[in-house]
DNA sequence: TGTCTAATTAGATAGTAATCAAATCACCAT
DNA sequence: ATGGTGATTTGATTACTATCTAATTAGACA
């Protein structure tokens, strides 16, 4: 369900060291026990909360020998953070928002061969969030789909269906709950400007 | 402190029952049985959840006979989602957003007199708000400013202080506690639109 | 004045979550 | 292997909070 997701997003923000820690990390990566230094809390506590904010995807983390490095995943936080707001302000535009441009798709078409299939992964994020955006037109918005029917999907396009697969979930096209797969709302996807004021 | 009022904010959205009252509000005002019916709770459970969004300023309420009519405060809403990606992404910009733009400033010129004191207080709230903007210059980010000082302040241009005050914090331009009021940053106030990503 | 309705307060209960110390795990280097 | 360092797990403690029932307040109206 879309509700709990938004609720254990801020219910997981609500809380004054794992604020704390994200404000350090927006001025660069750090490991475990320095945070807990700065902040004055034991290792075990920091753990806690690390996990937390990897639960809602906050943070992204590579390790160094025996140190492991956090870091922010701002693309996830800045989805997230407006999900709340898109949900209250007017019903009114549900799907306006999921087709794509023409400009989008003559970038897209780029990467595609004659068959349709994927040429390759874009290595620019940029067009990397086009063609993804162009993959998930073909799933269905509140639908629910197993792990392995969506790597038949994704096959269709690219044998990779692994790493197209963590792309979704990394730039919040989707979202997984035990094992199952199913559409975010088109504004929390990475590639949405934030939506105006109303 | 700044820190306090989000982690505040955030732990009130962290429940499904108040996300819910909100979505509700969303379609327009309800009073407070009415919402204690959709929701399947009690009468009780609901002016908690009230109480705690009233805290946030999620919320206006008006009266009507004996019933409560509640409604979203949208604005504050937006300032508030917002503010924790502006804690986050990058220190860099911090007092650029504080300045007039020049055609604000016409617009305010037209309610000062000679003297430079408000000729009146604007009904029409987008120019209010660009008053209120402009009489919030003269105060400092990051000062914490006792309630007779800043009634003093407040007197050099208009009499009515009380109301200049409480609309400073209706829309966000400070907050309250214990007495002591303190500029919000730029980002919070109700005249701004949402930033764009990064 | 008394009655109806809506909202609030008080008090109790049950569940959740932050934190720490102690123990354990995982990887690295000698 | 063995020792060291950083991260995690476990268990206990404490504090907070959502929810309910029962009792109370506050207006409106007749």
């Amino acid at each position: 369900m879309q509700l709990e997701k938004l609720v254990h997003f801020h219910k997981i923000m609500g809380d004054p060291t794992r604020i704390k820690i994200l404000a350090l990390l927006s001025h660069g990566p750090l490991h475990g026990q320095a945070i807990a230094g700065k902040l004055g809390k034991t290792a075990p506590t920091i753990t806690h909360h690390m996990t937390k904010l990897r639960e809602i995807n906050a943070i992204r983390e590579r390790r160094e020998k025996n140190t492991i490095y956090f870091e922010l995943n701002l693309d996830s936080l800045r989805g997230q953070t407006t999900a709340l707001l898109t949900l209250i302000q007017g019903k009114e535009r549900e799907m306006e928002s999921m087709t794509l441009t023409a400009e989008k798709l003559a970038v897209v078409r780029n990467f595609l061969d004659k068959e349709g299939r994927l040429k390759n992964i874009p290595a620019q994020k940029k067009k990397k969030l086009m063609v993804l955006e162009y993959l998930v037109q073909g799933l269905e918005l509140g639908k629910r789909y197993p792990e392995r029917e969506l790597n038949e999907y994704l096959k269709q396009y690219h044998e990779d269906f692994a790493t197209l697969r963590r792309e979704f979930i990394m730039h919040q096209f989707m979202y997984r709950e035990n094992g199952i797969y199913e559409l975010n709302p088109p504004e929390m996807w990475d590639n949405k400007p934030v939506p105006s004021s109303h």
